[in-house]
DNA sequence: TATTGTTATACTCTATAACTATA
DNA sequence: TATAGTTATAGAGTATAACAATA
C-alpha cells in the first residue's frame, strides 16, 4: 500500500492541505516513510511559530519583556513564590537562561529571589507588587490574541485540538523526564 | 457563568490536564480571562518544544547540522532548485539567517547558489548530489522518530490534531501574510 | 559525593536596518 | 523607486561544562 493513500486518508479534504504538503506528497509519496506523522510534526512546529509571532507583536511589542521573560512573570503569577528548579521547568528554558532572565526581571524590580533559611543551596523567586501589577495589566491583551487565534477554528475543532496536544504533551512529558 | 465551568467542559478528563493547567484553572478561575484559548495556546508550545527538543536530540545530534539548517535541506529536497525569498519563507527564518545557513551549507558542499541570468538580483539554491545524499541519509531517522511521536496519540486523535492544526495554520498565515 | 544555582563560552537565530546591484 | 539578497549590529536563548556553596 502507498503512503499516498495513507496521507490522503488523513487529509479529509485536499484544500486543506498546503501547497508544502502537497508537494511532500508529490515528491515522497513512495519513499516508505510516514507522511502523516511528517504531517503532524511540521504542522505543529507551523502552529507554534505562526501563534508565537502573533502574540509577540501584538501583546509584547511595547512590554519590553523577552518571550522568555514574560513567561518567568506568567509561571510566577500563577503558581506564586517558586524555587528556580521549578520555574525553570515550568517556563520550559534551561537553569542558565532562568539565572539571566531573573537577573533582569529583578534589577528592575519585577520579582524578588529568596535564599532558603533551611537548605541553603535553594533559591525562591517571587512576583513583587510592581511584577503583580505589570503581568497583570499585560495578560488581558495576550489572552484577547489567544482568544483570537482558537477563535479562527469551530468549537469542535478546538476541543479536539486541544485533547490531542494534551496527551501528546503528557506523553512525551512522562516519557523524557528532562 | 464562571470561566471554570467553560474551561472544564474542554478538558473532558481531568486526569489529561497538567498540573500547570491545573494551577492555572484555580488561580485565574474567575478572572474573565478565555481558559481554554490559553489552554490552546499553552499546549501548542509545549508540544513544538518538546517535538523539537526530541528530534534534535535523536536525529541531529551527530549530523552536525543545526536545526534550521536541516529545515533548508528539506524544503530543497521536496521542492529541488528554489529562489532564496521561497527557502526563507518555507523554512520559516528571516532572509538574513537563511544567509548565513546556505552560506554554511554552501561552504560544505550541500548546496550551490545560481544566479538568475534573466533578473540578476535572483539566486537561486540547489541541493548538490552530497547533500542530496545527506538529506536522504538522515531523514528516515528523523522521520522514524516523528512516526514514534505520532504514535503515542490514537489514530482518530492524530486525525483530530493535523486537522486542527492545519486549518489553524491555515487562518493564521493567510492572515498575517508576512 | 551529589545538588542548587551561578558563571562562562561558543553558537544559532532573531529583528532591524543599512547597503549593493539590479530592475 | 522598488526589489533581492547581503551585511552588520545587538539581543536573546541554547548546550555544555565548570564552579562555589551547601547538603
Amino acid at each position: 500500500m502507498g503512503s499516498l493513500a495513507e496521507f490522503d486518508d488523513l487529509a479529509v479534504q485536499s484544500e486543506d492541505l498546503g501547497a508544502q504538503e502537497q508537494a511532500v506528497m508529490a515528491r515522497l509519496s513512495d519513499a516508505g516513510l510516514d507522511l502523516p506523522a511528517m504531517a503532524l510534526a511540521s504542522n505543529v512546529f507551523r502552529a507554534a511559530t505562526a501563534m508565537r509571532r502573533r502574540l509577540e507583536q501584538a501583546a509584547l511589542r511595547d512590554t519590553d519583556l523577552s518571550w522568555t521573560a514574560f513567561k518567568v512573570l506568567w509561571v510566577l503569577w500563577i503558581w506564586g513564590e517558586r524555587e528556580t528548579r521549578f520555574v525553570a521547568v515550568e517556563a520550559d528554558v534551561t537553569k542558565g537562561t532562568l539565572t539571566g532572565v531573573v537577573d533582569t526581571l529583578e534589577r528592575r524590580g519585577m520579582v524578588a529571589r529568596r535564599r532558603h533559611a533551611d537548605d541553603r543551596r535553594l533559591v525562591s523567586v517571587a512576583l513583587t507588587d510592581d511584577g503583580t501589577s505589570l503581568i497583570e495589566s499585560i495578560f488581558p491583551a495576550f489572552n484577547a490574541q489567544e482568544r483570537a487565534m482558537a477563535d479562527l477554528l469551530h468549537p469542535a475543532d478546538q476541543h479536539a485540538l486541544v485533547r490531542g496536544l494534551r496527551r501528546l504533551v503528557a506523553s512525551l512529558t512522562d516519557e523524557e523526564p528532562r
